[in-house]
DNA sequence: AGCAGATTGTTGACCTATGAACAATCGCCT
DNA sequence: AGGCGATTGTTCATAGGTCAACAATCTGCT
């Protein structure tokens, strides 16, 4: 299997740009929740449990946020002295905590919410709707063959 | 100017696709370098460093990585202490290091550095190198868009 | 009933990252 | 020469993230 040099190149061209590109909407993103005083981290649980009316528990959100239950400790702390969200007990499990959005915190979310897809819009306006699907599944693809990846280099 | 309700969410979906991925190529990075001990970071920090044989300020650094001046002290220290980077005096100015790569440092940059774009050209394989340019093009106008976006948050 | 193994959440160690504050130094300008 | 503003690097506080270890609890099996 020979290597194409200039191929290669420009692959790994591609995949810099990918990351610079992400790592540019991260920065935006903490400026815009900034306004809120959150983080983009602790908006995604309360965006999460919008569609959970009845709470999650933290290994619930540790998987929907793709995070180690470790981290999920933290983000709940400190969105519950804010009074954002709240832990009920669970019925029938004494482990768990049922995560739920307070009041404060569900009117939050519906106040951010609609500028929020409103810039995510706006960043990609330069991207026609026509052009969408492709690029879509083209990430789709460099996702799953990087999870393949990643799979191979935990079995050594 | 009206919002069209479906093309804010397949743009807003294509967000969170990119987002996806960039985060799944951040996960397997870190499998990655894990091997040699290292985290994407330093990894980066080396890999900077290897096209500067006359070394560079942490300052100079601290933009090629752009990361905040503060973060690079931690990045070098822990590099310093493994033997891969020596913090050299600057002629001219006494605040100043100018970090470079050792022997050992480059060394292992070299030895990884094939095989890391090897893994980058299979992760993006997918793509057919035809349609490279014009992903690459999509993916630079969302981040000059994104930029411009988080300039006007800057400015309140 | 009782035990073994899995699961849940927390904690502590560590790394990356930002931002503010600080000391040392530099550079320019009068 | 003297002084003032900018720059460089470090430190501290805070936050997100991983992983390993731990206690409490649950589950299934005998």
């Amino acid at each position: 299997m020979k290597t194409n040099s200039t191929a290669t190149e420009r692959r790994y061209e591609a995949l810099l740009q990918l990351l610079r590109t992400s790592e540019t909407i991260w920065n935006a993103s903490r400026l815009f929740f900034g306004r809120w005083d959150l983080s983009a981290s602790q908006f995604n649980v309360l965006n999460v449990l919008r569609d959970h009316a009845a709470g999650l528990t933290q290994i619930e959100l540790s998987r929907e946020l793709i995070t180690h239950r470790s981290n999920v400790t933290g983000l709940v702390d400190r969105l519950e002295e804010r009074g954002l969200v709240a832990r009920k007990a669970v019925p029938g499990d004494r482990r768990a905590y049922s995560v739920q959005l307070t009041k404060a915190g569900a009117q939050l979310v519906e106040e951010i919410l609609p500028e929020y897809y409103a810039r995510a819009e706006a960043a990609f306006e330069a991207i026609p709707l026509k052009d969408l699907p492709q690029f879509n599944r083209q990430l789709a693809e460099i996702d799953a063959t990087t999870t393949r990846i990643a799979a191979q280099l935990e079995n050594h």
